[in-house]
DNA sequence: ATTGTGAGTAAGTGTTACTTACCCTATTGG
DNA sequence: CCAATAGGGTAAGTAACACTTACTCACAAT
């Protein structure tokens, strides 16, 4: 895992050979299908051990706020300096991934669904209380909010774009909370 | 690439193989090579042929609106009717392209970048006229409105669900302009 | 008449993900 | 104290796949 993440850093998944992943790990290529179903296997585990991370550093920060708004303000400030700072992470969640369905029954998308759960509850919660508009869509608010935090770091990741996160937060914070119109 | 297509809509890129789409288009699996660099240009043209239409109908309609916001209303749900309506373009440009290098050198994500700078002068231009906050960036507003549209659509392409478009693209429009807090 | 060109093919080739059958060493249970 | 077992590890495959090569044929232009 340690020797994929490291070539993960220099190329994309498909140009990763096998062979490439043994010769870096100093093994021979038969070892890696003994802990690993296939090469997809081994991209989820390393993915899911960075969400691991990634989730319970956000879990816990936002413990620390009380009103709705600061929670999703924590939650986009803190996607965004975890993408930031974990560009492999980034790169396999939000370019690797998607393209096969069988991520979507791995263990890895588990977590992500856990996540959303978690985030649409403390939406939810923000209408229940008066502090978010009574005709906000749960679903949707959190589709705005995740699609401009992956689209935030896009650049990044793909053309390792600097990101200057505390003003990327912010906009999307005032955007999202305040709106765009005059 | 009618071959191409009508196999990408059963099945993702990597899975796809030469010998079937050559099958599929019943000639041979070098007659293939003759037209396309390699498997990847093929994904890439079919993307462009259905970019130039998707953007060509949406310029059209963003020239019936007037104020800013309105054109930027056009563009969100314009982009989900298009997403919606050919999903086969929707997998392609939204899951399958993006994971290699190569694809942002091509001439699809070209097109991709023109688009872009459409909208942004719709945006400046709305805050010169005063339509939309003058601390607005347009960069950040940009990657709001085009994350929420391309995850929205992702639960649709990736499983098959079904969108309401004027559900959603009034969900996005309310939220970006007007902001959810209460 | 010759030459060139574009459509098309058959039969490769090298690479790659993955498999099989095997070895070696260390613990564990009788 | 020995045998069985199991786990870490390997070498040498194999099938499938993307892509190439060297060729044919038809036909249009010089």
């Amino acid at each position: 895992m340690k020797a994929f993440s490291l070539l993960m850093s220099e190329k994309d998944f498909h140009s990763i050979t096998t062979a490439e992943i043994a010769k870096t790990a100093e093994v021979t290529e038969g070892l890696i299908y003994k802990y690993f179903k296939d090469k997809k296997d081994l991209l989820y585990q390393v993915l899911n051990e960075h969400f691991f991370e990634f989730q319970a550093k956000i879990e816990n920060r936002i413990a620390n706020e009380k009103t709705c708004v600061e929670q999703l303000e924590v939650i986009i400030f803190s996607s965004l300096e975890s993408y930031a700072a974990n560009r492999i992470f980034s790169k396999i969640l939000l370019l690797e991934v998607r393209n096969s369905l069988d991520f979507f029954e791995s263990g890895a998308y588990e977590m992500v669904r856990k996540y959303t759960r978690t985030v649409l509850k403390i939406i939810e919660k923000g209408i229940e209380t008066g502090e978010l508009k009574p005709e906000t869509n749960p679903h949707i608010l959190w589709k705005v909010i995740l699609g401009a935090i992956e689209h935030a770091c896009l650049g990044e990741i793909i053309f390792g774009r600097e990101l200057d996160i505390d003003e990327v937060s912010t906009g999307i914070a005032n955007i999202v909370f305040s709106g765009a119109k005059a």
